[in-house]
RNA sequence: AGGGGUAUCGCCAAGCGGUAAGGCACAAGACUUUGACUCUUGCAUGCGGUAGUUCGAAUCUACCUACCCCUGCCA
């Protein structure tokens, strides 16, 4: 069967396919343990599993911890469960770290072939011989050493006689190339730190533009998939994989594409690490934070999260997507799936004058309208009511379809009521609403033109609704170490509710009638049960 | 002696020489026990600009312009 690509990369991957003759797709998925994953990365693990997975291929979990200073354990367990949640499975887990051994060898190979040398010259000595981008750089003096000094020089770093900083082993390329990366670039540092998962073994670590392709090459993966900032790194990517004899073709290819840029969202690990080490967010699955884990928790379904990746596509110009598309595949999910219940977020009390004190009746409300014959569940009602704030109004202005003085509403489920009294407190706020039922609005043809949700005062269970709003104050862009004065105090929102007890036994998002789509906040450790706003209705006339 | 990229509707994005897909947003209407949802309809004589090649150009050529990335012993 003949496969149409949907976007440049599966175009990329068909010629491959057609001009190497390869018979196997291999991708990875490349995190560096050093930060959790957010809706950013999802992009990339969606085009990398989706890329292999449309060809029949497999896509590996490779963790590129060669940076021992920044990375956790925490980090690759919470990289795992991320991905295990969005419902990709990964062919096999690796660790650039299990790999050392390889690029050692990669190294020695490098230098036996007089392409790789020992350097001697500090930090600030390589940027200063570096060049700038208009001029060449110039040659370091150790550059033409021998073959056996430098062999007895690398194995020196490794047995740890040097300090940190005090070499490099450097890739002999061209000191004058136009692409400064290949400005004999740095293959391995010495670190003497202790690596999360090979603990003091090494204290030379291998630099992203050494080791990358090779661990490529290593797994077999034919298409090496990343973001745009990379593109100037692929000449030298295709340098490792050509000059380095321990590999052979078909050598993998590397294809970047833009990086997900959301509005008015931050998405840098930098930032998203100060929030969480300042204390200014409640840990990395903080609801408002833009990680994969907060967004669970804020009950986005994963394939809401998947759906969003495909409609903003694959391409190569740096684009911002606006955060409503997200939002709506958000509410399509919900819409479709989601048990609703009923709540009120801020109550007003409404008393039924003649419905009698010691009665109820129970309603039977839809979980779900839009899903033809689905189960309906019990609401109970009574004389004293709870109905939201804002669907009622004293003074009513425009076409205002609720609750109004003398003006009848519907209740949803139950009966249409119409509003006698309003009863204030001694400041002029409204204290309670005294209405009465309309028994037999049908005789009298009374129609009402607004329907509200309500909750039995006696029948209903306290809970806390939480809305959450930008992290930045309007306008803010991130500055590092400005988080104090550009944060946005009211991000958070939270409100004392009511809903009703079916609600409670409710695991998956629900919708809370008209107000918006809520969901149970499993991980939170407050006394009333918590619910969070995931995504607003549609804005209403 | 700079290099590498990108420009198609408000925002994403297809298109690969044969006369501008789709989604989100928006607007109008229908339906509605929530004003949501659903449905219908509308929404680029135009593809960064200017020349050119061609019967025919968003697609090819040339020259401009704007924006993004690159001078970590980070990834």
């Amino acid at each position: 069967m003949e496969i149409i690509p949907s976007n440049f990369i599966e175009q990329a991957v068909i010629n491959d396919i057609n001009e190497k003759g390869l018979n196997k797709i291999i991708t990875r998925f490349p995190p560096e343990p050093n930060g959790y994953l957010h809706i950013g990365h999802c992009k990339a693990v969606c085009i990398d599993f989706l890329t292999a997975q449309k060809f029949g291929g497999i896509t590996n979990l490779r963790f590129d911890d060669t940076n021992p200073a920044k990375e956790d354990e925490e980090y690759v367990r919470s990289i795992q469960e991320d991905i295990k949640w969005l419902g990709f499975n990964w062919e096999a887990i690796y660790y650039a770290s299990d790999y050392y051994d390889f690029l050692y060898d990669c190294a020695i190979d490098l230098i036996k072939q007089g392409k790789a040398y020992v350097c001697d010259l500090s930090a600030d000595e390589v940027n200063a011989m570096r060049g700038t981008l208009t001029e060449a750089g110039k040659e370091s003096p150790y550059r033409n050493r021998s073959v056996e000094e430098n062999l007895a020089l690398f194995a020196d770093m490794r047995a740890g006689k040097f300090e940190d900083g005090v070499k490099t082993l450097r890739a002999k390329i061209d000191m004058a190339h136009s692409n400064i990366n290949m400005r004999d670039p740095i293959m391995y540092r010495i670190l003497h730190t202790t690596h999360y998962r090979q603990g003091d073994k090494w204290c030379i670590y291998p630099m992203y533009d050494f080791a990358h392709p090779l661990s490529d090459a290593k797994e077999g993966i034919t298409h090496s998939l990343c973001s745009l900032e990379f593109e100037d790194h692929r000449p030298l990517y295709n340098w490792f994989v050509e000059n380095c004899s321990l590999i052979k073709p078909p050598y993998p290819r590397q294809i970047e594409f833009a990086r997900l840029n959301i509005d008015g969202t931050v998405l840098s690990k930098r930032y998203l690490q100060e929030l969480v080490k300042g204390n200014y967010v409640d840990g990395w699955d903080d609801p408002r934070m833009p990680t994969l884990s907060a967004l669970r928790r804020k009950g986005y379904p994963a394939d809401a999260i998947r759906e969003f990746c495909s409609r903003i596509g694959v391409a190569k110009s740096n684009s911002l997507v606006q955060p409503h598309i997200l939002e709506a595949c958000v509410r399509e999910n919900l819409n479709a799936n989601a048990t609703r219940v009923m709540a009120v977020l801020q109550p007003l009390k409404v008393v039924l004058t003649n419905y009698p004190a010691d009665k109820t009746e129970q309603c039977l409300i839809s979980n779900n309208p839009t899903i033809e014959n689905a189960p309906k569940h019990e609401v109970t009602f009574s004389n004293e009511l709870y109905i939201e704030q804002e669907d009622f109004m004293e003074f009513p202005e425009g076409k205002f379809h609720r609750l109004k003085p003398d003006g009848v509403v519907r209740l949803m489920g139950a009966y249409i009521i119409k509003c006698d009294e309003v009863v204030k407190n001694e400041d002029g706020s409204i204290k309670q609403l005294n209405c009465s039922v309309i028994y037999d609005a049908q005789e009298q043809g009374i129609k009402a033109k607004g329907t509200i949700h309500w909750l039995s005062c006696k029948h209903s269970i306290p809970c806390k609704t939480r809305k959450f709003f930008n992290l930045l104050k309007e306008g803010e862009t991130y500055q590092k170490g400005m988080l104090d004065k550009i944060i946005n105090p009211n991000s958070l929102v939270e409100y004392n509710s009511y809903i009703e007890p079916f609600a409670l036994e409710q695991t998956n998002a629900m919708q809370f009638v008209r107000m918006g789509y809520y969901v149970k906040d499993k991980t939170s450790t407050a006394d009333l049960p918590v619910f969070n706003e995931t995504v607003g209705l549609k804005d209403s006339k």
